[in-house]
DNA sequence: TTGGAAATGATAATCATTTCCATTTTTGTG
DNA sequence: CACAAAAATGGAAATGATTATCATTTCCAA
């Protein structure tokens, strides 16, 4: 099939450009969280001169269209990771910042169930 | 009683100076959070000279003593609020930043109950 | 009163992230 | 293939929060 008979809609392709899929390769292989200034360095590193603007872009993109995770380190700084990797949900408490993960048997289950009721998807 | 007569162990003074006691009397005011930025200007515009390096060390210097908590913005800014004040736990996916309260009749007891099974404490 | 420690705040330095903008690459079409 | 429009790219500068410096001031015990 040709390129110019693909259609834009494709799923599998949407909004997706080189850089976006370079990243999505990056944290393929990392696993695990990183950040923008990380990724950069990493691609680099490899010989592809990928600008620190598209890295933020593609990410940006990428966290917009719900590929990839966004969360923060202590420092504030920001950290991505691909949606889908397995991970589990936790008990935070906003304010003391103690954390517990949520997991195994009973909890497990409760877990699961609450947060079909109030609106949870993994 | 003479102010070189009070001991430097007395817990009500102990590691507080003017700066800090400042910050605390902003937080009790406004309540809920606020970052470095905005708790300057709060005290600028009341006539305050208090330079903005001193916030921050007044903030840190209280984060550290577990007088106020410190959480992130959205966009990474630190916000800090006063610990103590009444606020809940919530349910927190650390992927995708999904986040629910938890508060409200059975769901605040069993809140309570699993607190206390994984050494929550308020 | 006095010497040293702690506190203060203006300024400069850091560092992640965003904006700008000119250039290059890709894409669709005749 | 050629060409114009759209999209992507990346370097440089701008931004904004936070931290480091450092000279000066305040505090306090002896």
């Amino acid at each position: 099939m040709k390129k110019r008979d693909m259609k834009k809609r494709d799923i599998s392709t949407q909004k997706m450009n080189k850089s976006d899929i370079k990243l999505i390769a990056v944290l393929e292989r990392t696993g695990g969280f990183a950040s923008a200034q990380e990724l950069h360095q990493i691609l680099r590193r490899e010989g592809d001169g990928i600008g620190l603007t598209t890295v933020y872009r593609a990410l940006q993109s990428l966290v917009d269209d719900k590929i990839v995770d966004l969360l923060r380190r202590e420092d504030g700084e920001a950290i991505y990771r691909l949606c889908g990797d397995t991970h589990h949900h936790h008990l935070v408490c906003k304010s003391c910042g103690d954390t517990v993960e949520i997991e195994g048997g009973a909890i497990e289950k409760w877990a699961k169930t609450m947060a079909e009721e109030f609106g949870f998807r993994d």
